[in-house]
DNA sequence: ATGAAAGCGCTAACAC
DNA sequence: GTGTTAGCGCTTTCAT
């Protein structure tokens, strides 16, 4: 209709190499009143970029990966990026699936937390299938780990929560501190559990045993773990749950059961998810930083993708939001 | 590597059209040992289909829209469709951009959730956006309308729960019934209250005046709107909230006030979401009936783009969840 | 049953 | 400055 060529258009699309200011306004009025779109597909075809990152996560309808994704994705739109998400619903078999797809799309990179980044150790199949994609796309994991393959890191410094949770409690007067939930074998639940025998080792305190009492990771198994817990006296003066959701267990039960937090124990959540605060008492955790974490990840695939060599780990510190279900040590 | 010509090579990748048993074995074998995996982006191109969805929601934080988006991903995914999310942020602009960013991807359909599509009535410039974008993508918009565009609609039968919550109240015994939290000129908002004040009528019960105390959609809306009710006495014996996030706010909000519910008054959420059973009392709802809503629209997409012609409208049943924050009206 | 070749909509040398 | 043209990796007629 203006009677260029292509690549002019092509020229004037992308603002890119030279055209005449008089040609460029033509073509640009074209594209206007034709509402003219540019096929994406075909751009990233002829490019080899997509402009698109992947995020593989169990379940979105949990509250603390729901707020890494958002996260990931404002940082995403502000750099003119897309990111794509998955729920692997805890199924290796979708996350495989989710995967594959994701390297079939061609996107220009992979951000993956939980699943089998979590597997401690990581299951070998699981590994090869990750060296197999890692070969065409970029793969950086939240708060996850897979030793011998080269993917990028990006985790929350869950150990330094840990020892702030235990030194705030230490400072209540509290001496028998237990953790409660998660799964011995989750690469998460066992570095937190590394961090909570050291703090409580440097605060020359006793180690329970066993360390937690395993029960996953959902409010449903919260309250399973402190009944469970309850069967087996004496209790800790405070607990440190696995995460909030498990916190959250942990005081509904508590509380049919006619226990007060904090005053019958305290309790110290993770994640620092939004309903801690909807609680009553509001729930103490530990955040994980939404703010940075998501967007950190999302930084890394862009550097990649745009010739740079971002360092292999990044990790963004961690801090405690004391609220009210804390108190003073009373036995 | 098989000494074949690609046309040969598309037709097992694709189970399509004839090709000796021999030549399957070989190329496919060819296929394992190489890790080959077609790239979708041209296949898209190509086909000029990419069995993608996208799906427009304003933030996925928010439990209700989590849920809608999971089940929908769930159909999606079973019926070999990716869907892609787009958090609008209620921003006009970004779900601007998030929609002709669908269309420039070449999705084969689009799922509409909140902003606009709830705007009541909507305004003149997104509804002519739409109606380009509509041109070559269909477009699905749940528990939304805008009149006089040729879109799909799927809508929970919120009519009828209001319903529901009414005549169940008023079998409670309470005579008088408010609406608390939304906002009038929110499509949803308004379907509600008329749906409410229809109710009201049926049983022959005053209306209150104004029909809502609006006040959003967060927990935190719901806390002041309660205080701000608090402010002309007398309060009703029972609250149907807009959304359960509002009837958490008025929960705690009252709990912090000393009031109890259901001593002091009774209370009805909309939404089902999963925090209403964590809530002390758990909250009496409204279901949105997630395992419907979403597949719906996606079967509706998945429908149009196999050259079907899905029916237009779909309604989904909603019903009443009943928990214990509604006694009988004891004034 | 298989191959040759055109075409999907775009970008990027390269030539003029 | 602008046009020509060769891909990008695939599907799909049309021959053979």
């Amino acid at each position: 209709m203006a009677h260029v060529s292509v690549a002019t258009v092509s020229r004037v699309v992308n603002n890119t190499g030279q055209v005449r200011p008089q040609t460029r306004q033509l073509v640009q009025s074209i594209i206007e009143q034709t509402g003219f779109r540019p096929n994406v597909l075909a751009q990233s075809l002829s490019t080899r970029a997509t402009r698109t990152i992947g995020f593989i996560l169990p379940d979105i309808t949990n509250p603390f990966f729901a707020s890494v994704f958002l996260e990931a994705e404002k940082r995403a739109l502000a750099l003119g990026y897309t990111v794509m998400l998955a729920n692997s619903l805890n199924d290796p078999a979708v996350e495989s699936q989710n995967l594959l797809s994701f390297a079939e799309k061609q996107v220009d990179g992979i951000i993956f937390m939980g699943g089998r980044v979590n597997d401690n150790p990581p299951r070998p199949e699981h590994v090869a299938e990750m060296q197999t994609v890692l070969e065409q796309t970029p793969i950086v994991m939240i708060n996850g780990k897979m030793p011998g393959i080269d993917c990028y890191d990006v985790h929350a410094d869950e150990a330094q929560g840990i020892h702030d949770a235990v030194a705030y409690l230490v400072g209540l007067g509290h001496r028998r501190i237990e953790m409660i939930g998660g799964v011995p074998g989750n690469l998460t639940t066992d570095e937190k559990l590394t961090a909570f025998a050291h703090a409580l080792q440097q605060h020359g305190l006793d180690l329970p045993d066993p360390l937690t009492l395993p029960g996953r990771w959902s409010v449903l198994d919260g309250m399973a773990c402190l009944e469970a817990r309850l069967q087996r006296p004496p209790l800790p003066t405070a607990f440190i749950a696995i995460n909030d959701l498990i916190a959250i267990g942990v005081l509904l039960k508590a509380q049919e059961l006619g226990l007060n937090v904090p005053g019958n124990f305290s309790l110290i959540g993770i994640d620092d998810i939004a309903w801690d605060e909807m609680m009553r008492p509001p729930l103490t955790s530990i955040s994980q930083n939404y703010a940075q974490l998501g967007p950190a990840a999302v930084d890394v695939i862009v550097a990649v993708s745009e010739g740079q060599d971002p360092p292999r780990q990044c990790v963004v510190p961690t801090f405690l939001v004391a609220r009210q279900s804390c108190g003073p040590a009373t036995r």
